[in-house]
RNA sequence: GGACAAUUAGCUCAGUUGGUUAGAGCGCACGAUUCACAUUCGUGAGGUCACAAGUUCGAGUCUUGUAUUGUCCACCA
């Protein structure tokens, strides 16, 4: 006899360990290929590569999202008969882990520049060890029935080879190059970021106009102005006309100095006075200027540095940051009557780092970078063929948009967790590179390699190096080995997303043989649509550039998780919700169907307790359904009417059920699909199914058919208390499967 | 400035080839119950489907425009 109400507590774990100890999950396993023997459609193959979390982390609800769903559509792939795998995997997340890191050794009042760069790398290692293991557990928690026998991290070794001999594969085929470009560099995090990586966000500042010899012109960044090269007017402006060309003497702060006008449009005359500085190093639209004027102007000069202080060149300012700067360079401009006015309700958009919300300083660095038009291109045309369909309300227009303006992509990074790049400076000839070690004596020395090697053997220097900074003429080498003792290896690292965005072939190559033949293109990749560009559409390039195909056919991207009133979730509004409290409350189940039912691809949801209690309370009747169907059938088995008044509809109404719900998952409906079970169990089948067969109006073994479809049906959204009903009634022999998740879908 | 969405019951949201009386959860009102389930059951109230025009025998659904909200991108120093 069953209990009167369902505890999921009670169910979960050991259900889960059931599904192991028969190795459901793997497409190898006996019970998995009797289940594919039965099926038409055991020579399709379904696969799906799990969007690897931060190995890092514990769990928030958009993961519990992408477990729901992923492992709604592998569960019924594999019901029906498909050879089908889930991939799971942790990605080590770069950046994020080693600022997570950083804080933490900051509180026990260390730094990253207190070790090389392998002694903290062993420590991240070690850390992220520490902790891997929550999320793969966490994951377990909810269900996913993912085959850990394929699990791959983004730093296993065969992965990171895998990875780097793309990259040497691209520099083969002409795609890398290295340039000497603007970056968005952060200072407090120390590295660069992508385009894609940069936040924007709205300040009030001031606006400062300044003399600069003839003119007045106005700016943002008086403390910058050290680093100007030129002037720039609009080439129409009737005000400015004589001076094109010319070069004009201004009186500085640090002394008197002449500079160039230049005429290029990007300049708008009503802005401002309609004179523009040019400050190459630090601004993006100077730096484009002065490429267009290169033989106009001269170099450019850097005056700010990566830790975000003025350098040697702003003389008595030198050494300051640069908000302190500002302030100082604005006191002298007034004291020397060269400070104009300052607008101060200016307001603009201010860069900053994604990760520590600092402001983005655009600095000079040389960096390897992709060619991606050729990338983006294949991707192009593959669309048009039609071969990827996208699901996700007009993100596929996006990608569209994204594919079509692209720019290169920079891939190195300034960090040490993650993959180093395969690139090697031959030391004789680099001997004018800037090194940064940790000496034997524990101190930071910084300085040229000819000079250090001077004090220092290149054994000492390459065991405590932390950084070096080739010039960008500097001679290299790209290579998966070392090539040998004259060799110091480029400490910069792939971003995070270069390996990431060839992790559905990469976890195929690297595991059980023939897995990449038998599972690639894989069927569909799910994930949120806030990483679109940067991991799907990369996946898209880098897939189709390493296999000629693409990684997967469809795309499905969900929404954002938003809390009961639809505002966004956050930990300073206390909104957040943590998905494994409520699967501990409330049941996985629970929490699996209030994510998916009546879910839309591409739009958010909204979820709150009340979805929550919903969802548990589907399960306990669920529950009690079987309960009253197995005890009718104890008690009343002997004398039951063979025909029964309402048998005929009752079948015809349950194959339209699995036939609709069929379609929708077939078609990505899943919210629909939750929802039309919901309804049709609960408001046919119980309430009305099960009253009318106390009547006698419909047979017993014709509800106890109907029970077991809609817990085949129901299975992939909530597999924990279908399987324990499963069970209930395999102990009763009342099926033929001993295992619902190994089971045949119902036609 | 550009693009993409959304707008349906008090709240949060479904509604994919246009087709009877537009649905769910929660909330609300009234009632039931030792009979599988109070994590229950029954009955009910509540909607000019943002607005306007158009296509059509027929529009929540298609077209155009407007408004509002949101997201992404770009960005003038």
């Amino acid at each position: 006899m069953l209990d009167k109400q369902y505890q999921a507590k009670d169910h979960e774990a050991k259900i889960y360990k059931m599904w192991l100890d028969h190795d459901c999950f793997s497409p190898d396993s006996e019970i998995s290929q009797n289940l594919n023997k039965k099926s038409k459609k055991a020579n399709e193959s379904f696969s799906i590569i799990m969007p690897p979390p931060n190995a890092n982390d514990p769990l928030h609800v958009g993961h519990a999202m992408f477990v729901t769903l992923e492992d709604i559509m592998i569960r019924f792939a594999r019901m029906q008969g498909k050879d089908t795998v889930w991939i799971p995997g942790t990605d080590h997340a770069g950046i994020e882990t080693q600022f997570v890191f950083e804080k933490k050794l900051k509180k026990e009042g260390k730094s990253r520049f207190n070790f090389d760069r392998e002694t903290l790398f062993k420590m991240i290692w070690d850390y992220v060890s520490e902790n891997s293991a929550v999320a793969v557990d966490q994951i377990k928690q909810l269900g996913a029935s993912a085959d850990w026998s394929r699990y791959k991290f983004t730093l296993d070794k065969d992965i990171v080879e895998t990875v780097t001999e793309t990259f040497i594969k691209m520099n083969q085929d002409g795609l890398v190059y290295r340039a000497n470009r603007l970056v968005n560099f952060c200072p407090k995090c120390g590295t660069a970021f992508s385009n894609l990586e940069v936040d924007h966000k709205e300040q009030d500042t001031s606006l400062y106009y300044i003399k600069y010899g003839p003119f007045t012109l106005a700016t943002t960044r008086p403390e910058t102005k050290f680093g100007d090269t030129g002037l720039a007017v609009h080439p129409d402006d009737k005000r400015y006309q004589k001076y094109i060309g010319q070069e004009i003497e201004v009186e500085g702060l640090n002394g008197n100095f002449k500079l160039k006008v230049i005429a290029d449009d990007f300049v708008d005359p009503k802005f401002g006075t309609g004179v523009v500085k040019i400050t190459p190093y630090h601004d993006f639209n100077d730096f484009a200027a002065w490429q267009r004027h290169k033989d106009e102007l001269p170099e450019p000069i850097q005056i700010v540095d990566f830790e975000g202080r003025l350098t040697a060149t702003a003389g008595k300012y030198a050494g300051l940051k640069i908000a302190i700067a500002r302030e100082q360079v604005i006191k002298d401009l007034e004291e020397k009557g060269l400070l104009v006015k300052i607008d101060k309700n200016y307001h603009n958009n201010l860069s900053v780092c994604y990760r520590c919300g600092n402001p983005i300083e655009p600095l000079p660095l040389p960096q390897f970078y992709i060619k991606v038009k050729s990338l983006t291109n294949s991707v192009i045309k593959k669309i048009d063929q039609g071969e990827i369909k996208v699901f996700g309300a007009g993100h596929d227009k996006i990608l569209r948009h994204w594919l079509e303006t692209l720019e290169d992509w920079n891939i190195s990074r300034q960090i040490v967790w993650g993959i180093r790049l395969p690139i090697w400076y031959e030391i004789d000839k680099n001997l004018d590179a800037q090194i940064t070690f940790i000496d034997q004596e524990k101190n930071r020395v910084s300085g040229k390699l000819a000079d250090l090697l001077k004090e220092n053997s290149i054994e000492e220097i390459r065991a405590g190096l932390q950084n070096i900074s080739a010039r960008i003429e500097a001679n290299y080498l790209i290579s998966q080995e070392n090539p040998g003792e004259r060799y110091l290896q480029e400490t910069d690292t792939f971003d995070t997303w270069f390996s990431s965005s060839q992790w559905p072939f990469v976890t195929l190559i690297n595991n059980k043989p023939g897995d990449f033949e038998r599972f690639y293109p894989t069927n569909t990749m799910e994930t949120a649509y806030d990483i679109l560009m940067f991991w799907v559409m990369r996946m898209l390039m880098m897939g189709i550039y390493k296999t000629g195909q693409t990684p997967f056919k469809n795309i499905y991207l969900h929404g954002l998780i938003r809390d009961a009133k639809g505002l966004k979730m956050s930990k300073s509004k206390g909104n957040v919700v943590n998905p494994m409290e409520i699967s501990e409350k409330y049941g996985t189940d629970a929490l699996r169907m209030a994510l998916v039912i009546r879910s839309s691809a591409g739009l958010d949801k909204s979820v709150g307790d009340a979805d929550f209690k919903a969802g548990r309370n589907l399960s306990n009747k669920l529950w009690n359904a079987s309960r009253f169907i197995l005890i009718t059938r104890e008690e009343n088995q002997v004398n039951q009417p063979i025909n029964c008044a309402h048998d005929q509809v009752f079948k015809e109404k349950l194959k339209q059920i699995t036939k609709d719900v069929t379609k929708n998952l077939e078609s990505f409906q899943l919210g629909v699909a939750a929802d039309t079970l919901y309804n049709e169990f609960w408001h046919w089948f119980c309430d009305q199914c099960i009253e009318e067969s106390k009547k006698g109006l419909i047979n017993q073994d014709l509800m106890l058919d109907g029970l077991k479809t809609f817990l085949k049906l129901l299975h992939p959204f909530i597999p924990f208390v279908t399987e324990a009903i499963w069970q209930e009634l395999a102990k009763e022999n009342l099926v033929e499967d001993k295992i619902l998740t190994s089971s045949a879908w119902p036609e």
